[in-house]
DNA sequence: GATACCAGTTTGGTATCCCAAAATGGTATC
DNA sequence: GATACCATTTTGGGATACCAAACTGGTATC
């Protein structure tokens, strides 16, 4: 693999990770050090980022982006119109089997899943399931939402019992869909975004105090 | 301006105005010579414009993306999510004034009006409208996707009637939007999305072998 | 005539160098 | 102690050099 797509996703994992924090300042040639590849393809991921939304100007230089809450407030109600639509489609054409391979990737997850893994499967659930829309750009705007939100639900304080409602919320879209309900379907998932939504910001405006105390830039709504 | 923003801007600019044709091998070289500037920001260029569809990889170099009749009915699908939902944001909290600039735009043309600018004005329109939402991620995604679109709308074949037609399409989508009547606004603009994208593929798909005979290469749907 | 092969050229990927602008840090001044 | 000022360093933007892989055109072989 050529160094830059190595750069690219390196950087990406570290940032998605929070090895380095929201808000945190890169040079172009920390990260040429840190990484072993010179400017060249330390800029091109940097770009690629930018796109993103991972990585941001700051003046001249560039900045992990802050978890900012007025924009996670946007990105939710983006990700509700485009993931919806995608859904709405996928209820059109509705095919059991790969249905069943979603709803494999929920059964995958028990009580002695690590909860970094929980996260992983919480996202593709979704990306997995707009991709069956078949709209390739239905499928990257639920993709790049859900990379946008993932740093922000990492943080977010999630107890058991909310997770699986969550879990039982992903599984009841799944019967709608199944079934070719796209009302059903659709009405389920606005709310589970929504309330995803609502539970998110209010989690990380409650424990404002807490993240910035670990040196993460978070914004107000 | 930098080196970078320019080269970037003006290769949008030939792309988007068909000075480069669709399907067009560019070289990095080529591109560094034509705008006088060296490579890094040639790179940075078509990095960017990678990322917004109009120029992509073949293989080991660049292409300018083909007209894909395919792509273009899907953009039109994801269209219709973005831009219906930020359509609806915006009822919730219409602004006169606001809605006033955009019907002016509207007015601004006429039958002296060249049609290079009747083009731009209708992708303006509904670009600006989505601004309105004040949700910044429905406003990229529909700039995005016009983009997208762009050079196939200027290539579609249309008459002066078609043209009164959506002119006459985007007044009453504003007329709904000024009552703040949603339901009637997102069904006008999703009839004139559907519409739109139904005169397109055909247009294009029938003048196929006249596109292809100016050196433009068109992928069937 | 078709094909396999080879030398020369082109091209994108990478590394490195240079520069002007911005950040930094120390110092003199009040 | 606060502040204005200046020398130094750092940093991103740009230019260029180098390389390996891909492409090209021609040639020899069958």
């Amino acid at each position: 693999m050529s160094q830059m797509q190595n750069v690219e996703r390196q950087l990406r994992e570290m940032i998605l990770g929070l090895e380095i924090g929201p808000g945190e300042k890169l040079t172009e040639r920390w990260i040429e050090g840190r990484f072993g590849a010179s400017r060249t393809p330390v800029r091109a991921a940097l770009l690629r980022l930018e796109t993103e939304g991972l990585v941001g100007r700051d003046g001249r230089g560039w900045t992990v982006s802050p978890i900012n809450l007025a924009e996670l407030e946007q990105i939710a109600v983006y990700r509700e119109a485009v993931e919806v639509a995608a859904l709405r489609l996928t209820c059109t054409h509705a095919d059991g089997n790969a249905i069943d391979v979603i709803e494999a990737m929920l059964d995958s997850c028990d009580e002695n899943t690590a909860r970094e893994e929980w996260h992983r499967v919480g996202m593709d659930f979704h990306i997995e399931l707009a991709r069956l829309s078949g709209n390739e750009f239905l499928f990257r705007g639920v993709r790049d939402a859900m990379t946008r939100l993932s740093r922000a639900r990492w943080l977010e304080v999630r107890d058991e019992a909310a997770l699986g409602r969550a879990w039982a919320e992903h599984r009841a879209i799944l019967a709608a869909t199944r079934l070719g309900d796209a009302d059903e379907a659709a009405r389920r998932l606005s709310a589970h975004i929504v309330g995803s939504r609502d539970r998110l910001v209010t989690s990380l405006a409650n424990d404002r105090r807490g993240l910035r105390a670990r040196g993460f830039a978070v914004v107000a709504a």
